[in-house]
DNA sequence: ATTATTTTTACAAACGTTTGCATAGGTTTC
DNA sequence: GAAACCTATGCAAACGTTTGTAAAAATAAT
């Protein structure tokens, strides 16, 4: 019966109707041959009781369980849980339950996680892959995801060797349309702050910087790049070690806005002015950005937009049964504010 | 067999081994009256071909699921996932896997997403409830999970209703502070940007900054209170009004560090100085406030500390076995920066 | 009244595990 | 050589569903 703590179940109500479970289940999802009398008292019985479907057991029957996988290293920045509500957002309705699990960059836990949902038997994986995972060139555990036939869709993060969806932002477009912004308003000593060594993101956004500065025909100084770890703490000290420079920059191109409203922080206190005597821009437009004083230019990813297109992808997979699933490269678009005005 | 997207079941391996299922699984789990030899040929063979558990049917065996639910009112903003962050860096190594559902503040939502943690069998549900739950004063599916023995713990939000544990920030305490603060340092006229009417946490700031003025016999002017939606932009308008009276305030108190960076920019450049015309002070010490210029003064919630703590709550209900839970409350701290420096 | 037809229901198997109980051999003990 | 005892394994049931097939009941057609 309805003792406490065990939930009601189609037998329950089978044996409360004096009736077998099949019918209990027909008369539940409104099977056609099922009587209209006993069909509307038991729908009726269910609702009083707050029946509900076992959705492991249903999960175990077709081997489908209604939850969805994200995997990201972090969701301590802006970026990702922005993806994460544009994930949410399309799909909401279509009432998944959300699994997040967090890497924090590391390759075991990465494929821990996609083992244990696949154990789970999620209808889909959303993933950013871990820095260890893209240096490591591992893939099996994400190999055994498509085997499967479990859609695969890379988040923000892809990985070339693996066939499967993905949407991601092009950084070094993003870093070059940056720099080029820097150069064009007059700039000539640029600082980057980058972000630690052998992270794809850091050296793609490096890149990008170094180019531009090549294409412009202004001299790569190597004294002028200072690493970061991406957090605003991380930025202080070298600033003022680039400030303090016999001949500081005029500009710093930050890896993401944290960094470079530390950055515009120490600027200020050393009694240089922004964006006068430097310009600073940032990279993923962080909510705050726009408030500093001054405001600060960045380049903007789109991070919801990530999401939204990502869970687009994976209905399409799932409605048209379609494999080949897109790779969808979302242009960075650049907002110019106070902070490198002229 | 192996096909393609079937997963080796137990059932495979014994039928390679011409042995029973049971075997198998007692062979896999080190069940002590195995013949060592078959024990270790099955658990060989099981690790070569990449056997896992069925999670599904393993959840539908022992009504358990390996799966915690965390439902937040959003995702958005610092806090929430700083929460979230906390409750994984302690639930990390149990291995559970979080399924977290975000209701925007709707009780349709919570209560559907509720009920569907619990048609998943989910071994704990962390609750921060929504605005309309609260407002509606509907707890039933509350009390469902409670009957089901499940472990329901509040994280930021609690519910006097529902006894069960809770780690909540004393928001009036906060607010009492940080006016405080602005009293002492000389402000009169004090200003308070608040959130939306009717949420609790909007009207519990508000209380703790109208009781403390009237503590300190400086009259309420409900001119000096101005509404906002918690976003930046919305502190824009309101700002500029305030700063416009014939007589403006000389401090202002925001409902958090969103609203209060977006006031600092108004007031700056309507040509007020910070901190020496206007003082200002916000709520959540996000990690950006301190970069701020001026940096900003703010009430911090350890929001990562009240994940953390609401894990061990868990873990201790379970290890103990203990139903009578803990309330917690943690107390909010006041930074002072250079917004509110005298 | 008998057969044919339709409507409604029940049975049983399956999904992948685990576990109490039974049983098949093998070994010891008397 | 029988009784008693281990050791290793298998059987079967259970968790809660769904669904193909069979069967029963009700209705219609002859």
């Amino acid at each position: 019966m309805n003792t406490p703590n065990h939930p009601v179940t189609i037998k329950d109500i089978a044996r409360k109707f004096k009736c077998s479970p099949s019918t209990v289940s027909r008369a539940l999802s409104n099977h056609a041959l099922i009587n209209e009398d006993t069909r509307r008292n038991i729908q009726e019985y269910a609702q009083k009781v707050g029946y509900q479907r076992n959705s492991l057991s249903l999960g175990l029957r077709n081997s489908k369980s209604g939850t969805l996988g994200i995997i990201v290293p972090t969701i301590s920045h802006f970026h990702e849980t922005a993806m994460i509500e544009g994930l949410q957002s399309v799909l909401q309705s279509r009432g998944y339950i959300m699994s997040i699990c967090v890497t924090n960059e590391s390759y075991l836990l990465e494929k821990e996680y996609v083992e244990k949902l696949l154990a789970n038997r999620v209808e889909g994986i959303f993933l950013s892959i871990s820095q260890e995972t893209y240096d490591s060139g591992h893939y099996e555990h994400l190999e055994n995801v498509l085997q499967r036939q479990i859609p695969l869709i890379f988040i923000d993060r892809e990985y070339d060797g693996v066939q499967t969806g993905s949407i991601t932002v092009d950084d070094y477009l993003g870093a070059y349309a940056a720099t080029e912004h820097l150069i064009l308003r007059g700039c000539r000593r640029i600082a980057h702050l980058r972000g630690p060594n052998g992270l794809t993101v850091s050296e793609r956004r490096f890149k990008g910087y170094k180019d531009c500065l090549e294409k412009y025909n202004i001299p790569y100084d190597e004294n002028l790049v200072a690493y970061t770890n991406f957090k605003a703490e991380s930025a202080v000290v070298p600033t003022r070690r680039l400030m303090s420079l016999p001949d500081p920059p005029d500009a710093i191109f930050g890896v993401n806005d944290y960094v470079s409203i530390a950055a515009m922080q120490v600027i200020i206190e050393m009694g240089f002015s922004i964006p006068t005597q430097v310009a600073v821009v940032g990279f993923d437009n962080a909510p705050f950005s726009a408030y500093f004083n001054p405001s600060l230019s960045s380049v903007n990813r789109s991070s919801k937009l990530i999401g939204e297109e990502a869970a687009r992808l994976f209905l399409t997979r799932l409605d048209s049964n379609i494999t080949q699933l897109d790779n969808i490269v979302l242009p960075p678009e650049l907002i110019i504010r106070g902070s490198t005005l002229r």
